[in-house]
DNA sequence: TCGGTCCATGCCGACACGGCATGACCGCCC
DNA sequence: GGGCGGTCATGCCGTGTCGGCATGGACCGA
């Protein structure tokens, strides 16, 4: 029954030509060996040896085994180590969705340390709300998820992945940026303040709302679009503010500045998975993210 | 250790999501099952199947073995019918010799009728001397030989393929063609015999001087080379006969009958081969060419 | 002819495999 | 909501396969 063990020590012994040299190549005994061989020609009934006692010499089909066994053996180690190799992450395929903003400097930087260290992996990386993005985790139709303030769920594991600074973006004409390096919270109080609406992400939002009030402050809230950039606009007229994490600062149109909040203010971007059924490649991810992180620093804030 | 049953039950139970219809499938009990699968995961280090009491769903290593483990079994199952195809004969390649003038109708009669009857098996057919089919047989180097009058050796099988009537070539001049549609032995008598030398088939040569001293008859023998139509001219310019089978009467030149013997004398002309080491190739040749020698009349040399 | 080499056989212990009975868990239906 | 049916896992046991050791038997070369 066990063919591919047979059809190995037939092998050797053919390659040898010679049961007892064969049987040490194997480590077995040499009376094992033959009949093991024995058997594998029994079962397929056909003499593969032609053996006399100082000469074995495969028959016409042992040579046909002889020819096309090595690359049956070999396909079935390729077959074991593929298998090995997803189960060890080194060979995988994971769904990513990040969030727009939360992403857009993290996620490339995450992809690209994936790249480098596990190109095996394929990571399908899409933008995704952050509701489809916490959904689709629990749900299973997602494997990871880069968010802010990610929800304190049951079956959601969360690895904290960076530490993001927040500022504000004003007007250059603003009297915040007037001679300031950096924006105290206590001084939003009364200020007109852009945010997406609370549903899109509650977290992220009752924290940025707590950051004013902890300093007791109580700016006025504007609620605006997902789309980031075509939004700005009562922010460039001087007429609102806004408050962004520090990976929102590049790219800024001419005219508006962000500055640090003062003292430090920070927002947690946690990778989100599901507690059960991570695959390997999951894991994996998880483990370059970390290193990433520290790598880049992501978890001291203050520059 | 027997990966490849082991490798057919996970397939089963990952077709059929269910352990349970996968072992009535399998004609093995569930629990048995239930066991090599998890055996199997156990020794490549991973989890192939995600269970719940209610649902089996292959992870992302066994959707890899669920895609390229069929390829592996059919591999395997495409070799063993490739063994036992020569195993049965349906399958091989066989070296066959033959004489210039024993295998001139007989031999392409064979291959023939080889390839129609067993078409997996390659013939491969070379003339050669009387003395290197012999020798070739029996080292082993040919599998083959169709001879005429074989020598009685020790490891030679002999198969007795046809009885070769025997008649003289005479030109259209020669008194013995005045009249007769046939020729007694002892009218050879003083006559000049045009023969091969005696080394090159003992057997053959003295079976013709027999034919001729039975009758009584003493011809002078003159020893032709072994070119058949280039030594033909002493025949044709009547200083000479000689005789060979009814086979050599086909395509004689103008000016030269073939006139048999009477009464009837034959040559056998047989296939040798070794006793030991007969391939199943060649028991099916053998059977195919005594099949054969049947249906053409071979062994009833009288037409 | 004798010793060395090599393959085959007999016998035995270990273990892998499969069967049966049963347990644990979950979803479904009354 | 509780019992029931379906599903997979586990415990236990008989059997067959595999490998080891000792030995037999055949052949080759000195």
């Amino acid at each position: 029954m066990s063919e591919l063990r047979r059809l190995r020590y037939f092998l050797a012994v053919a390659e040898e030509r010679n049961f007892t040299r064969a049987a040490e190549r194997l480590h077995i005994a040499q009376p094992a060996l033959s009949r093991q061989v024995r058997e594998l020609e029994r079962e397929l009934g056909v003499e593969l040896l032609s053996r006399t006692t100082h000469k074995v010499e495969p028959t016409e089909a042992g040579r046909m085994l002889l020819e096309r066994g090595p690359a049956l053996l070999d396909a079935a180690d390729s077959l074991w180590r593929g298998v090995r190799a997803f189960a060890d992450g080194r060979l995988g395929s994971i769904s990513l969705g990040y969030g727009m903003s939360a992403g857009y400097e993290t996620a490339p930087q995450l992809l690209l340390a994936m790249s480098e260290e596990a190109p095996g992996i394929e990571v399908l990386a899409r933008v995704m709300s952050f509701a489809d993005i916490v959904n689709g985790v629990a749900a299973g139709t997602l494997d990871v998820g880069l968010v802010r303030c990610a929800p304190p769920q049951q079956e959601l594991v969360l690895t904290l992945l960076r530490l993001e600074r927040q500022g504000v973006i004003v007007s250059r004409d603003h009297p915040l940026a007037q001679g300031a390096d950096a924006v105290d919270p206590a001084d939003l109080d009364g200020l007109k303040l852009l945010l997406h609406a609370r549903d899109h992400n509650p977290g992220h939002y009752d924290q940025l709302m707590d950051i004013c009030a902890r300093a007791g402050a109580k700016p006025e809230v504007l609620v605006r679009g997902l789309d980031f950039d075509a939004s700005y606009t009562p922010v460039a007229s001087g007429a609102a503010i806004t408050i962004v994490g520090e990976t929102g600062r590049v790219g800024l149109p001419a005219g508006l500045v962000w500055l640090p909040l003062e003292p430090v203010s920070t927002v947690e971007i946690h990778l989100i998975t599901r507690g059960q059924n991570r695959s390997p490649a999951i894991e994996r991810l998880l483990r370059v993210a970390v290193e990433t992180s520290r790598q880049q620093g992501w978890l001291q804030p203050t520059p």
